[in-house]
DNA sequence: GTGGTCTAGACCACG
DNA sequence: GTGGTCTAGACCACT
């Protein structure tokens, strides 16, 4: 469960909290019938409220990422590869819709697009 | 002076408004001194308070896209072609650098995410 | 929390606001982390608007004096002693500059300038 | 009749006029009885209002540099050479009443802002 | 007419 | 409770 939240950051601190797990799940790092720590320990080693690890909880389980047995806690959902993979695939297609929306603002064509991500991409690398 | 807001949006109204005439001056459709509508105009044609639109052009004006006179309105900034560009490559680093790090975060290796640039690029077109 | 304003000063309220903190920052008196109060307490004690108060708190939150939580507050930003310094001479440059223009304008040399300088300051100590 | 005046600046136009013929006049560049342009000559060269060079006029004459002569025109009022030092003393105590208190805002001693004054103009020099 | 300031008060998301 | 957004409407200085 290698999670961290910036109280800083201009994103809800739940939102990070779902960000990071629903993204670890994904990925396969999570596997299934893992047991995610209870809210209370969650909040106190990240030092923040109960409330708010709870709503990054309910959101994942409203997302079909978790599933919650009362007196046993939170375990990640049995998802099937093939499951994972839709989810991946309608949430990049959401955030690179609206990316691309953006480039194109900005008056950049499909070709300097991919001059840019590559570009930026290296330089991260680094 | 094309321009459209939508309540509805997750992004506040004086964003969406900032983003879109920043945009347009730095693709160069609106030229040096172009007089912007009146606030008190645009409110009334986009059916919003006064005050949002201030807002806007506030931030506009302290990003250095616009320049205000009391008494006479608020004007295009006099830039240069190097220092549009300029602004470009800061706006575009920066967000380009958040989007990256979200298609990293879902997994995707740099052939991967420019695979899927094309993709959703394409599907927008038709 | 050492603040007042005067509505019948030429300056605007929110910027006696932003004037008054971001010296006592600079100047070290408002430690790191220190909690500012809140906006609406803030109005209350100095009997004005919240949205000024607001307006203030935005103009420190853009220099890099402070930072805001939503739902938990405004705290003096982490500047170390270099920063704070830069700041400092920055303000102070600005400033000095303008002034310095006037004095010449009025036609004054440095020397009498200085003399200026010393005779005023000795009449305010008494 | 060496005047500038620049829109964008945050100064009001009228008080750019005022300052820079009032200083002009204080310094003896102007002499007694010089005939300032009519006011409508004067806004044709500065490409500004007849009305805000009128506004300039009247506060030139409310505090005592011009008079004026119904179908005459405006001319310089015959100041004594104590009279102009006079009001040189007083302009320039009250500029720098609130400059020091500015500086001592924040933080510096006399011997630090007389350091400073050295500092920056000798950078103006060069 | 313009923009600049200030007001009172509402609703929202977050914790 | 906090700050963030938006509203309607007032008054001012400048042109």
């Amino acid at each position: 469960m290698n999670v961290t939240v910036s109280p800083r950051s201009e994103k809800p601190i739940y939102q990070q909290l779902y960000e990071q797990i629903s993204a670890q799940i994904l990925r396969g790092e999570l596997a299934s019938e893992f047991p995610l720590p209870p809210i209370r320990t969650m909040a106190k080693e990240l030092r923040i409220s109960v409330i708010t690890v709870k709503k990054a909880w309910e959101m994942l389980e409203r997302e079909g990422f978790i599933y919650s047995i009362v007196g046993r806690g939170c375990f990640v959902e049995d998802l099937s590869a093939a499951a994972r993979t839709d989810k991946r695939i309608e949430k990049l297609t959401e955030r690179l819709t609206k990316d691309l929306a953006y480039y194109r603002e900005m008056g950049l064509t499909l070709h300097e697009i991919i001059r840019w991500v590559k570009h930026v991409y290296n330089e991260r690398e680094n």
